[in-house]
DNA sequence: AATAAATCGGTATATCGGTATCGGTAAATA
DNA sequence: TATTTACCGATACCGATATACCGATTTATT
């Protein structure tokens, strides 16, 4: 099976995202030179992406169903069937993913939260319920979701990520800045708002060099 | 001047991280197949990075000086000048933004927040003060920030964007899924979660369908 | 002192993502 | 109906990144 690297996959939900839009403006179809100078892509990119997770052939001149395109693309990614997660570790971030409405648009279903701090347990945050990280291995199986969504301390994350695979997760949505060390079997996704500072960072001290001369 | 991609630069923030600790517990010296080992990379990966950033050449046998490593990664990614950055946008997401205390080792100082919320203003917010956007033009040139942190809803994401280009911002790193379209020289840094899941959701997929045959 | 082991730097190779090109074809136009 | 136009699909090309290899060198060992 082909495999797809991060930036390729990466275009998908913004060509989703677009397509949504368009169509619910009420157009039914749509070019790839349309969709590029939209997004700022190449055309001959858009192209390549579509033809790619699409099995319908686009029509000279006119372009590509929307409709049908949004299906295949929502398949590809796997946003048809719905997916289960719980997140663990319901800090800032960790209540900001909770409230974050549009998971339920791509699929993600978050079922519940867990967390340490006694404080919290029993709560509900962003209309999910809390509970102790104890009782993870417990929890987990029942509700069978596959994804844990990590929002831990780094300290703590490879532990956690252990109990989370112990309870059956398949997957891990990895926000903690450390390296986890799991069963090759297990999918683990690194978000590192440190890399994607560095490279703002890096192409920021560029720009800067480049107007100063 | 040579530019590199969100993969490499991505990298060096986590060889960072992991230094850091190796030299607070007292190692003075690190090779590369010890890296390599620790973060899941391959060791010719390993040392072509640190060729990249580092003056010093390493010793057979041994490795390299943890300490000069450090400065030299740090340097390279420009956190040794740390840069000025504002936040606009001050829901779930900007609130654990502003809250996040690794942004000072990196260099990044959060100076102030904006949101339109009126009940939001004046306060403080991860001990940033919260300004309302009609004063961004005023304000953000005072403040001599050359990053804005955007943490808005998609919808507004653009023309907030340019008020924040307008106040003299030089790079934007765009937490809302959104395609901004601004001025070339301007640096535009996006974190797509949406992207992200898609990722994790097309891997998961495939590691499912593996399982079952 | 001689030998073995480990890591380095440099280079060569392969793969991959992105770009450009080109012929074909459906639609629009005259 | 003939011609032009716009977009598609396929393929070829290019640059860059990751990988693999190899000789050199320093340290550790016997």
């Amino acid at each position: 099976m082909k495999t797809y690297s991060l930036n390729q996959l990466g275009r998908y939900p913004i060509y989703l995202k677009l397509l949504k839009e368009l169509h619910e403006g009420g157009v039914e179809i749509v070019s790839s030179p349309l969709i590029a100078s939209r997004l700022g892509y190449s055309e001959e990119q858009v192209r390549k992406d579509l033809q790619n997770v699409s099995s319908e052939v686009g029509r000279p001149k006119k372009g590509r169903d929307i409709k049908l395109l949004i299906e295949d693309i929502e398949t590809f990614l796997g946003y048809r069937d719905s997916t289960s997660a719980i997140l663990i570790g319901v800090g800032h971030l960790g209540s900001a993913l909770l409230n974050f409405p549009a998971f339920s648009e791509m699929g993600l279903e978050i079922l519940a939260g867990f967390d340490s701090d006694p404080s919290l347990l029993w709560k509900r945050v962003g209309g999910k319920e809390i509970f102790p990280i104890s009782m993870l291995k417990e929890i987990l199986p029942r509700l069978n979701a596959h994804i844990a969504i990590l929002t831990v301390p780094a300290k703590v994350a490879q532990e956690v990520a252990l109990l989370a695979v112990d309870g059956g997760a398949k997957a891990i949505w990895n926000f903690a800045p450390a390296h986890l060390d799991l069963p090759p079997d297990i999918v683990v996704e690194n978000v590192n708002l440190a890399s994607s500072l560095a490279v703002l960072s890096h192409r920021l001290n560029i720009a800067l060099a480049k107007e100063e001369k």
